[in-house]
DNA sequence: TACGTTACTGGACACTCTGTCTGGAACTGG
DNA sequence: CCAGTTCCAGACAGAGTGTCCAGTAACGTA
């Protein structure tokens, strides 16, 4: 019932030579041929394991955020009683093992579809944080949750883009969330200056 | 010797054309048929204009932020030395004027190109009154003036993008912008029960 | 208003890529 | 080993691309 071998190794392959010729070339400039020769897999058998094009970038992506899921989940609990920024560094160090993947996802190929998923089930779990916790401070937040979930989201995720596109990485994955959450919680980009009254 | 008048409405057409059923159905569905349909041009009149689909696209953006851009200069010297945030605030002004054309480019149509562009351009942007800033207080950055201006710049652009999406608008711009740099200077997403150390 | 110039039109062209379908070869798991 | 499946190479019609052309309409200027 295992799944046949021949199987996995050309999805596998068509994945890999997916993500790689994306890096190289850009999505759209791809055509399935391009794929399946890197791939090295008849243009055939690619229409056998995926309706086109997209259809494989989708599963490729959806897979992606299901092993994310499943990393995030033992974390949640525990966040939702003291802010750890564990989910932020596993997020990071997820993005460090598929490097590439996370690359393509984020420079919005695709028509950025699979970054505004990625985007939107990132803000799904820090929402579903953020009330988690304001029900159990019961303090009443200064701002609107969403605005609040949005921008955290897109602060990371601005972040992270810039990190893993630097060669070599510019500081370790640590680093940069624990920077990414000090900028969070204390705030104060400049050093004086500003009147937040005005 | 001005541009003459059948150019300019065939041009404006196409644009129009464009943005409309770029979100409807989104930029990768589109053929130059469909554009130029839309626009009532001749396709053959749409390659004596764009090179192809994509060119249309990246002039169009080009377009909009050589607007933005003379819109921000006036208040770039001010801002070196008081911050106001009247930038941002001219930034969601202008974007709520072209709400589709924004719309479009932060959903990371055209896989991102335009969008990549609009971010790499905003942080050029950041950057330069970062840096400028540091001069003129003497003071030196608690964290690393980049990851700075790219994570104020992914803060601002996600509720851009998500403010915009909205309708009816959630709040006007005005506050939507008092909130960005409410959160930007203070921080402290979370009530209390974080600790920065860990 | 008349005129030379420029832009738009609609149709035709070769070309590339798509998605589907063969029959036969190669491989797999039991 | 063998029944079952997956892979392969090649052929196919259809859609979209980018270019070209000759005829027509609109333009700016004098």
């Amino acid at each position: 019932m295992a799944e046949d071998r021949r199987t996995r190794r050309t999805r596998r392959s068509l994945r890999d030579g997916l993500v790689a010729l994306v890096l190289e070339r850009g999505y759209a400039g791809l055509t399935v041929e391009d794929i399946t020769e890197r791939a090295d897999v008849a243009r055939a058998t690619f229409y056998s394991h995926y309706r086109d094009k997209d259809d494989l970038f989708t599963r490729v992506t959806t897979e992606l955020l299901q092993e994310l899921d499943e990393r995030m989940h033992p974390l949640a609990e525990e966040t939702e009683i003291g802010f750890t920024g564990k989910p932020l560094l596993e997020l990071f160090r997820h993005a460090e093992q598929e490097r590439d993947l996370y690359r393509v996802i984020l420079r919005g190929e695709g028509d950025g579809k699979a970054l505004r998923t990625f985007h939107d089930e990132s803000v799904r779990r820090v929402a579903e944080v953020f009330t988690a916790r304001a029900a159990h401070t019961g303090a009443e937040p200064r701002l609107p949750a969403e605005l609040l979930a949005r921008a955290w989201v897109g602060e990371q995720l601005a972040v992270l883009h810039w990190w893993l596109e630097q060669d070599p990485a510019p500081m370790p994955a640590e680093e940069a969330t624990r920077m990414l959450l000090d900028l969070a919680v204390h705030g104060r980009f400049w050093a004086s200056g500003y009147d937040a009254s005005t």
